[in-house]
DNA sequence: CAAAGGCACTTGTCTGGACAAGTTTCCGCA
DNA sequence: TGCGGAAACTTGTCCAGACAAGTGCCTTTG
């Protein structure tokens, strides 16, 4: 085994991986300045899938880390599912698997944008008004306690897609009078207030368009919606949000790649990539 | 800081994490033995929710280890989102983030065993014949070439609750001849038949029943139904099967839970828990 | 009484070393 | 020529130590 001290960088001419980085920014961690820049040249196709990366001792070598720091670096990307390898053999770039993160999932706007849609809303409605029994037992509230509630139109480049109901706690929703819901992100604008929104239960089933979804998405009354239910709680727990979304299958759906390594991972997709 | 050797079990008398349980394993690494067991404790309710863990030096005395393999384990929970935590603070049992495993998620009978039902299965037909565009497309075959398809109504505790509609490239789907498709599960006959069923990638959108459909599952024509279309590739990443499964949404749904340190995961559960 | 500072304790980062265990290469022998 | 086995190389596991950086508590000081 490779036992020398991995210091003279011999080798390293093709692959000077730490020091240019290491000198502009003022004080990240080595190992992840490390993994950065292993993800970025996977994703830049400096690696593609099924290639060997280098092995341990010469990343250290290029990187001037020990071995124990590479090994830091790479455990990052192997949680991540970037790459696999067996003992005896270096790593190899893996069959990369997709996933989005937490506020891409969260939020239609943000969505709509990291797939290149234009996102657009008209709000229908938007109410204080006693929740009903199923929002407040959702929202783990008295029945009859007040919430805010708005309906709004979802589109994907102008298009209709979706059709939103959600349910705020009080506290959260009055905020939603001093904001024009037309122009963005609720999501977004919540967080900017310093509203706790840090995970997110999602439900999805199918369900037929009712009468309001009918008039609204321009289909016939029955016509099947993909439905997510979503309940949203703050970092303490509580529950602050509860939504019905009714998506036009043909326009939007969710999508997951799961593998024998890895878990079920969930995206949601245009309809029209899948 | 604690920089004493931690060899002087004077603390361990509440918690032997290590010594009982490597007796008796002949070889399994000392993180993993320790990561299973704190896995073991926070399923348990011996740690709940919100709880602290005892501090890495006091792990690495109670266990007999050094702090290296410690944070080794830790490291492992962490990744799993069982737990989390801040630098200066011992480590916390995080909320807890269901997931599923690969082969729950990909077998409809693993899957409803897993989740307490009773899985059952009624061949309609199974049959071949040479692809449509479609399931040639889908499973990357030229098209007419032969595949064997499967029609089948799977069954949640006796009663009707998805049709599934499988093609199988031949070399495959000829193995389906010699098993009798009421007896269990596909998934797992051919993969103890050396069958590499590696990864699926899966699509879930809503589509109204069709004829056949309707007949079936014992809904009338129209009736929203819950779509999961999945292709699944052998590890060489060779398309081995295309499915296209309608389930009733009143019995089956998909769940995820996301939160914005770990990535959104997907779970199929039974309609009546969520 | 309240703020500031010090101290004990914690996790994060990094190094260097050692051996075990798996893979690949290549050379010598049958 | 083909096979076996050693050697070189790889990752996996584990240890011990050092310092940086963050947290919580208690004491001192104004």
């Amino acid at each position: 085994m490779f036992t020398g001290k991995p210091r003279l960088s011999l080798n390293s001419a093709e692959l000077p991986l730490y020091d240019q980085v290491v000198s502009q920014s003022n004080h990240e961690p080595k190992h992840q300045v490390l993994a950065d820049e292993l993800r970025r040249r996977i994703r830049n196709g400096h690696w593609v899938e099924g290639d060997a990366l280098p092995s341990e001792s010469q990343l250290s070598v290029q990187a001037g880390a020990s071995r124990g720091t590479v090994r830091q670096a790479l455990a990052a990307l192997r949680s991540e599912g970037l790459i696999t390898g067996v003992q005896g053999k270096p790593p190899v770039v893996a069959h990369a698997v997709p996933s989005q993160p937490f506020t891409t999932f969260m939020s239609f706007t943000e969505w709509a944008l990291s797939s290149g849609r234009v996102p657009g809303q008209r709000t229908i409605e938007l109410a204080k008004r006693p929740a009903d029994r199923q929002v407040a037992a959702r929202l783990e509230l008295e029945p009859d306690t007040q919430v805010v509630q708005v309906l709004r139109l979802r589109l994907l480049d102008e298009v209709p897609a979706m059709l939103e109901r959600s349910s705020f706690i009080l506290p959260v929703g009055r905020l939603l009078f001093d904001f024009d819901t037309d122009t963005g992100s609720i999501f977004g604008f919540l967080r900017e207030q310093g509203i706790s929104l840090d995970r997110g239960q999602h439900t999805i089933d199918a369900v037929g368009a009712d009468e309001v979804d009918s008039r609204l998405l321009g289909v016939p009354a029955g016509t099947p919606l993909l439905r997510e239910k979503r309940l949203t709680r703050s970092r303490a727990g509580q529950a602050m949000e509860f939504s019905d979304d009714r998506y036009l299958p043909h326009l939007a759906n969710f999508s997951i790649e799961n593998t024998s390594e890895h878990r079920a991972t969930l995206v949601r997709v245009p309809a029209s990539v899948a």
